[in-house]
DNA sequence: TTACCTGCAAAGAGTTTGCAGGTAG
DNA sequence: CTACCTGCAAACTCTTTGCAGGTAA
């Protein structure tokens, strides 16, 4: 396994230990090809499939959240009350299936606004997120 | 008050009796010029200093969801675990400041995307919604 | 050995629900 | 009078926190 340093560099470099319980955690998020879209309960249900012991909400919150801190993760806005992540932590917009819970990424060289709006007497912009709702096509109309 | 007549309809359209309390949500809810955006808290908190008698919580959610269901009101999509309403139903899409909790409107037809891209396979677009967060000018960049 | 980590369980925050007494029609 | 509504409190869901025993370095 070559991802196996990579992960524990990216562990050492957000302040925390390569346990067990922390590579099973990376190895779930970044040894992968595609964007992760995910719940803490999600990442729970795979990690408890992927391995024998069981991973504490605790230790998976403390992961998750020390990987946001440093960047190598990004929460997405959202209806609901569950937080949902994204292992791409690019400027980059959504497709959302509501019916599934689904996102996946548009990438940010495809999509642009024009027209965009004057800003409000003193700010700035910070970030743009669109999220495009999808729903199946064969059902009818809401 | 020409609006009471005009609140009371909106009440018994999504099914509810005009009680005292659901007068006083419709008034602060309806009752102005600009969208008004909000959490549930924050309802509270205006109706206790609107009224006299409280208004508890379970009537506030009743009401909200029911203007919800109704079409009256509308959830955004939002970082964090609280639930951010609109009065505001129409297509559009918002400024966020994230430090101050505050959202407004940015119309609909001052903003356009090109480069649309392309829908996952069976599926069609249900909306889209653009959010744009800003921050104070004056402070350092992040 | 020391500082950090894990799992558990309790505590918090937001929301939903069940129910006894109250009110609109 | 009947059906619906209100306020309260309990219950639920998601997230955070405190802590005793365990582990990396």
């Amino acid at each position: 396994m070559e991802h196996l340093k990579f992960n524990i560099e990216k562990l050492r470099a957000s302040g925390l230990r390569p346990t067990r319980q922390r590579l099973a955690i990376c190895k779930i998020l970044f040894n992968r090809k595609e964007t992760f879209h995910f719940t803490i309960d999600q990442l729970k249900k795979i990690a408890e499939k992927n391995i024998k012991k069981k991973i504490s909400l605790a230790t998976l919150y403390n992961t998750v959240h020390a990987f946001e801190k440093k960047g190598y993760l990004k929460e997405i806005s959202l209806k609901g009350n569950k937080t949902f992540f994204d292992t791409n932590t690019k400027n980059h917009h959504h497709f959302y299936d509501e019916e599934t819970s689904q996102l996946a990424d548009i990438k940010n060289e495809n999509i642009s606004i024009s027209n965009l709006p004057k800003i409000p007497n003193g700010k700035k912009i910070k970030e743009i997120e669109i999220t495009i709702k999808v729903a199946n096509n064969n059902q009818k109309q809401n």
